[in-house]
DNA sequence: ACCGCAGTTCCATCATATGGAACCACCGTT
DNA sequence: AACGGTGGTTCCATATGATGGAACTGCGGT
């Protein structure tokens, strides 16, 4: 069963799957837990993982639930994760906040939110907050709704409302969400905060997955139910121009080589 | 061959060595290089990548290098990786920043140099320099010298010369080590700068590595060698305390579970 | 003391990883 | 333009090492 692709090694194949599971989750999981995510057999998992966590990818916390591994956390430690993404993405938001004159948000989903990784102000007076370090939820932000849209999970328990128009009821988001993935951006209006409208759209990391998204915010007055398309058009393109420049990016640097 | 501890699987465990190889490269590493950094036979190694690319630990640059997968990325991206353990070790730095009164501060290996994460100033005015995001070399500061002493790459080519006392020779280098091995602490008398010292001990992740260091630095009239000593064992103390704190590190949050 | 569940270990079976060699593609040379 | 070399993937017969059901262990709850 579970077709291999060509060349590869069913083992390795299930032990990526368990760790990337582990990766993917929030906090620590427990061994069924990846038993029934992953629907292999108790003793498999418990072998695969056994492996993981002499290779230091994987550990167990004191009361025996798995996560991520001393190695894991030295390469997390030993990169600004940030970097790679807003380097590649600076110029590009940059464009977009003159083109449009808005706020310009980049971020990434984190546990059960969606944090902000760089920032162009608004050239306005009118929109500039700081939105760096000051997570949104998923469920009312344009930002967040792209993520769900293209099969990031949607947090469970309550959606809360955060004004009149937050959009609370799971059956109404998700046409909201497919509207979404149809038109490839998504708009809150008024759902966050009273007044504030945003569109996003995805930015898609070099598998194809999506993992960052670009965002353009600012007052109703402004990002009008007239001007939206034209922006969202636009947001677009600056996200689409992200993930080609990932795509290629050919991680330049490391000259050194062998030598003495 | 290759005698397994107990419980586990031969595939994955190779392919975990891998994938640590290539976490904890600099940047690309071909194939080839993994070949002989693992001892296994080229073709074993292919196959092995090729699953760790399908589970997305792992891709290819455009022409053909490996790297760290997007599935990396993605965890990367989702923590603010120095908040865990700057969290947990800020307050034993406080503790050690009031003890001595110079300035203290942790540190993680990046690449070839060392990065300092977390710092607290010096109660003095002489000596309160921000060191944060100002990376020193590995082979002249206190806290590289850890590293090194602690199984850690040193980085190949010449040894810069910074000052006069900058130690350039590999072997004189290897000597001071041992030491540092041996008596628990690094000590730099302005090799970096002339009238800067500093001392530096280990912080050792779960599984008795050592990813960071604690030291405290500050300018020669108060750290003198007579003071060495006292101050060395203060450090090594931090240091321990910071790294036990890690060790049980239970991750105490996410109480969401099943639920419907 | 008893049940139940989570997780690890056993073991006989055979599916699956293995690795040497052939093969292919690409580059820098003569 | 033909060539040797290097880095990488694919083949294939072999037997090694992964597999998974069942038995086992150890805990935590009632």
């Amino acid at each position: 069963m579970a077709a291999a692709a060509s060349g590869g090694t069913q083992a390795v194949d299930r032990a990526a799957v368990l760790l990337v599971a582990v990766l993917a989750a929030d906090g620590p999981v427990s061994s069924s837990e990846l038993v029934t995510a992953s629907g292999l057999p108790k003793s498999t998992v418990s072998r695969l993982l056994a492996s993981l966590e002499r290779g230091g990818l994987v550990q167990r916390d004191h009361d025996g639930e798995v996560l991520h591994g001393p190695r894991i956390t030295d390469y997390a430690l030993s990169v600004r994760p940030e970097d790679t993404l807003v380097r590649i993405a600076q110029p590009h938001l940059e464009r977009l906040g003159e083109a449009t004159g808005e706020t310009v948000n980049l971020a990434v989903p984190i546990g059960g939110e969606v944090r902000q990784i760089a920032q162009v102000d608004s050239t306005y007076l009118l929109g500039a907050v700081n939105w760096l370090d000051r997570p949104v939820p998923f469920h009312c932000s344009a930002l967040g709704r792209v993520f769900l849209a293209h099969g990031h999970p949607l947090p469970t328990g309550r959606l809360p409302r955060l004004t009149d128009r937050t959009v609370t009821s799971r059956t109404q988001l998700q046409r909201e969400l497919a509207r979404v993935a149809d038109r490839g951006y998504a708009v809150v209006d008024s759902e966050l905060e009273p007044g504030l409208v945003a569109v996003a759209a995805p930015v898609r990391s070099t598998d194809g997955s999506v993992t960052a998204a670009v965002s353009v915010s600012g007052p109703s007055v402004r990002l009008t139910p007239h001007a939206i398309p034209g922006v969202g058009a636009r947001v677009i393109e600056a996200a689409d121009a992200i993930t080609l420049a990932l795509s290629s990016t050919g991680r330049s640097r490391s000259p050194r080589k062998g030598a003495a």
